[in-house]
DNA sequence: CGTCTTTTCAAACAATTGTTTAAAACATAT
DNA sequence: ATATGTTTTAAACAATTGTTTGAAAAGACG
């Protein structure tokens, strides 16, 4: 049957998602995942192969189209820039590399969301491997374009800068919507457009540098 | 006997700091925390009552004396503010709270810096709840103070950019030195101090707000 | 020396891990 | 209906997990 197997797969996906973004890669385990499936413990490797196969599988789905959503807009700014020979807009390729994961949350990624935030520190390697190889061509058309807009900044310092903003972009898919953090927030959950705002302003001011009072040091 | 107690246990600390920094809480078996240190299984348990009280001593160890220098440098700059009735100093803030992560670097703590940065993300409750409650002083003080600082923010936009920072402050002490993103950087490892500099610099114009070209959204 | 406490160690504990097996259940096509 | 291929399942696999045991070793102290 067709419509069965891919229901039984999609609910492995699901059910691994929302685990692995809530316990971890080494934290969730594959009896833990076709539990909450409600399937058996070995329809997980029938399907997929091994538990490493079936953490790839979920980066894919995701993070494939996540990814190929940032690549289009960076590119769009890319073209823009060689054709006007202006330098790429700053702003415009933070939103670029920012919005689109924000976005998944509205497209019932919010568990991926927060997954994807802690793989940047995942210290398993499985986990590095497969994540770094879908963040590769992103990150090298980031460095690439934040080095056009920002020609007067050594190379070093927009690395730095960029390392930055991925790492708050990472804490804040992490903690949005984490109950756990609840009892920190001054005010209940803000709109997910007013934090990703903020984030985009946090990233656009510390990546164009010190401004306020002086030149660059 | 003391001073071999105090041998074996100070080598099952350093073994396990190593190894949750560079394989996590999960990833790390108590034997290979022992065998590092070239114990056996069973001294571990002896010594330290349990995995989790072993991660336990792990942080208090290094993190509560940081976080005493950052409890410190925080009250020296609030009671500096009630003596002279003007705003803390926003780069005064972010220095107490970056600058002693950088410094425990030099003194031999360069392998918890990074179990520090990831500990930040980690989806474990054990870790969460040890380092959570090591670090809630410092996250109220900070907040206090950086609201302080910038009256006319909004406390939710303070919260936010403050957790900013910290995402891009667990990256950069989890990135740095560590030969995995070798690669990426453009320039061989700079300067740790270098790094800091830029760090700070981009917490503090990305705290103040967007500058550059208008006021406050 | 002998006695008492502290520390170390090999071995075993039960529990859980990812994965495999072989049979059953099911679907589809001839 | 029979045959063929796909999917699901209970059960078992070996390996590893954190922890405990009980005896041996080491140290401290009279």
């Amino acid at each position: 049957m067709r419509a069965e197997q891919t229901d039984t797969k999609k609910q492995i996906l699901d059910a691994a998602e929302a685990l692995f973004a809530r316990e971890g890669y080494q934290g969730t385990s594959m009896r833990a995942i076709t539990g909450s499936a409600g399937v058996n413990v070995a329809a997980a490797n029938y399907h997929f192969g091994s538990k490493e196969a079936l953490l790839e599988a979920v980066f894919e789905r995701r993070l494939k189209p996540l990814n190929e959503a940032r690549l289009r807009r960076l590119k769009e700014i890319r073209d823009e820039a060689r054709r006007t020979g202006r330098r790429p807009d700053i702003r415009g390729v933070l939103r670029a590399f920012i919005e689109p994961a924000f976005e998944l949350r509205e497209r019932g990624g919010a568990e991926f969301s927060a997954l994807a935030g802690r793989a940047f520190t995942d210290p398993d390697g499985t986990v590095q491997r497969i994540f770094l190889r879908l963040m590769r061509p992103i990150s090298q058309s980031m460095m690439e374009l934040l080095a056009l807009a920002l020609p007067e900044v050594p190379k070093e310092t927009v690395f730095w800068r960029y390392q930055f903003v991925i790492g708050a972009l990472a804490r804040t898919t992490r903690i949005y919507g984490n109950p756990r953090f609840e009892a920190m927030r001054p005010a209940p959950e803000g709109d997910i457009k007013l934090v990703t705002g903020l984030l985009i302003d946090f990233a656009e001011t510390g990546m164009m540098g010190k401004s306020p009072e002086g030149a660059d040091a």
